[in-house]
RNA sequence: GUCCCCAUCGUCUAGAGGCCUAGGACACCUCCCUUUCACGGAGGCGACCGGGGUUCGAAUCCCCGUGGGGACGCCA
């Protein structure tokens, strides 16, 4: 059997991080039994459904890789569909129209509620041998609803939380055409689903009680059911809820906040999946590696700390080109461009291994190709006037080098020999007047990247 | 309220009855490396929610609590 999973997000925002885990799970798995992933877009919900979202998605999942065999589908475009398998059901009577109104709908749930009974109709519409239904009012078009089974038991063997069962008794008939006759998302699902020949349903587990319906549905329908496999909720740093309003952001965000893909990928899939001991691996092995067999029931809380070691992992494995391509676009005003400017490329291969975010690698090195600006507390406790003589014959001495890092070190050993200092003495100071800081990496190699001119016009202006 | 789901270090997780005096990773702490800060290396701290069973034996199976989450829309 040719596997064949589905990524179905509805169009009404971003992908978010849990969006991106439940299509890069569903690819994997396709990818991994060289099946099809098809992508589909549940679009509906008129109301709150818009085309910036759709792009907003589509986005995400190119900037990650997700490539989809098919789709996107747009469930917009496939009303001919779902009309005409409304039709059927109708005609077979597994469907009925029901003539309630909104009111009538809130005013049942409302005193069900209060009577601390779980909300839900009650039927007053459904045809029954032998029952008389109510008079048809006027002026109201129906809305159809599904015949659900009233007895016995719907129970599936869950890909990833195990057997779940649940009583057909705990279900009401749930509308799957709207009063203006677009069908609703339990019905779209279960038709796209079946016509689409979906093998694996992967989504996220507030799905789950939606899971008997559209068995029930498909059955009515005469279709195969598919496996389901429900991924549970990622939590956000804090351990609450990710929500517009709280934490959920965008994995395009993740982009602009200076992370690899490649870090986001990999933090993703181990989050709520693991294989063994293994925590870094790349989207070729991970392909190979996953099954549901080891996707963990229980939400997971996202942690920033761990994807920071991940992408300073993937920042330090890149390759020079890439690492500078991108850094060059974070840079401002293409500044490293300027003739005579440190190779970006160099100074990248210098300060890679201490980083572990894009934005902070591009403003670490931007000392390379701006003034920087040392503050007065670095200025006070490093460029002491002790240590200005010794500056002062490291300034001439570095003038007449060689320009290199060897060089340079031999420079400066020989003023420190001569001062009898320690070497930090004088490597601190030329830090700060270099680059504005008091961390940077070896001192000499930093000098040798900067180049001779501005290095000697730096010091110099600290001379004065 | 009703139904469903979940429960191992602070966090992500390994664990499918004996291999567990519970393993790995992030974070944290200590030491080493060192030209500062990082990187890297070596150590350390740190968990089976509680109570009952079942069993020769339970983190693993069952039950009950407790705690958390989800769902109950003419949203998806």
């Amino acid at each position: 059997m040719v596997i064949r999973t589905r990524f179905a997000p509805s169009p009404t925002g971003f992908l978010h991080i849990g969006g991106a885990r439940t299509a890069l799970f569903s690819w994997a798995y396709a990818k991994k039994h060289g099946g099809k992933f098809i992508l589909r877009i549940e679009d509906t919900d008129v109301e709150r459904s818009t085309p910036e979202a759709v792009q907003a998605i589509l986005d995400g999942m190119h900037w990650l890789g997700l490539d989809y065999d098919e789709g996107p589908f747009y469930q917009m475009q496939r009303m001919e569909t779902y009309k005409k398998v409304l039709q059927t059901m109708l005609d077979k009577g597994t469907a009925y129209h029901c003539y309630c109104s909104k009111e009538e709908l809130d005013a049942l749930r409302e005193s069900q509620m209060q009577q601390g009974l779980k909300p839900r109709y009650d039927g007053r519409w459904r045809p029954e041998t032998g029952k008389t239904l109510p008079q048809i009012p006027t002026g109201i078009t129906p809305t159809v609803r599904f015949k659900n089974p009233q007895t016995g038991v719907v129970a599936w063997n869950d890909l990833v939380k195990g057997r779940i069962e649940i009583a057909n008794a705990e279900l009401d008939d749930l509308i799957i055409a709207r009063a203006d006759g677009t069908p609703t998302y339990n019905f779209c699902v279960v038709v796209d689903d079946f016509e689409m020949g979906i093998t694996q349903v992967i989504r996220g587990d507030d799905h789950v009680n939606n899971t008997p319906r559209q068995i029930n549905m498909l059955m009515a329908l005469g279709a195969t059911i598919p496996e389901y496999a429900h991924l549970s909720m990622i939590l956000g740093d804090d351990g609450q809820k990710l929500s517009k309003r709280h934490g959920a952001v965008s994995v395009m965000q993740y982009h602009e906040d200076g992370y690899l893909k490649e870090a986001v990928l990999n933090y993703l899939a181990r989050l709520g999946w693991s294989h063994g001991d293994a925590e870094i691996f790349n989207m070729q092995q991970f392909c190979e590696w996953f099954d549901l067999d080891h996707i963990t029931p229980s939400a997971a809380q996202f942690n920033t700390e761990k994807l920071n070691w991940l992408n300073a992992h993937y920042i330090k494995e890149a390759t020079l080109d890439a690492l500078a391509e991108d850094i060059s676009t974070r840079l401002q005003a293409n500044i490293h461009k300027a003739s005579g400017a440190p190779d970006l490329k160099a100074v990248l291969n210098l300060y890679r291994e201490r980083a572990n975010n894009l934005n902070q690698l591009a403003n670490d090195v931007t000392y390379f190709y701006a003034l920087p600006q040392a503050s007065a507390a670095d200025v006070e406790k490093h460029i002491t006037p002790e240590i200005m003589p010794a500056m002062q014959k490291l300034h001439q001495q570095l003038a007449h080098i060689e320009w290199t890092a060897e060089a340079i070190h031999q420079a400066i050993n020989a003023v420190v020999t001569e001062f009898g200092l320690k070497f930090p003495k004088l490597a601190m100071p030329l830090r700060v007047m270099l680059t504005g800081i008091a961390q940077s990496p070896s001192i000499d190699q930093v000098m040798a990247l900067l180049g001779q001119n501005e290095t000697l016009s730096r010091i110099n202006a600290y001379l004065k």
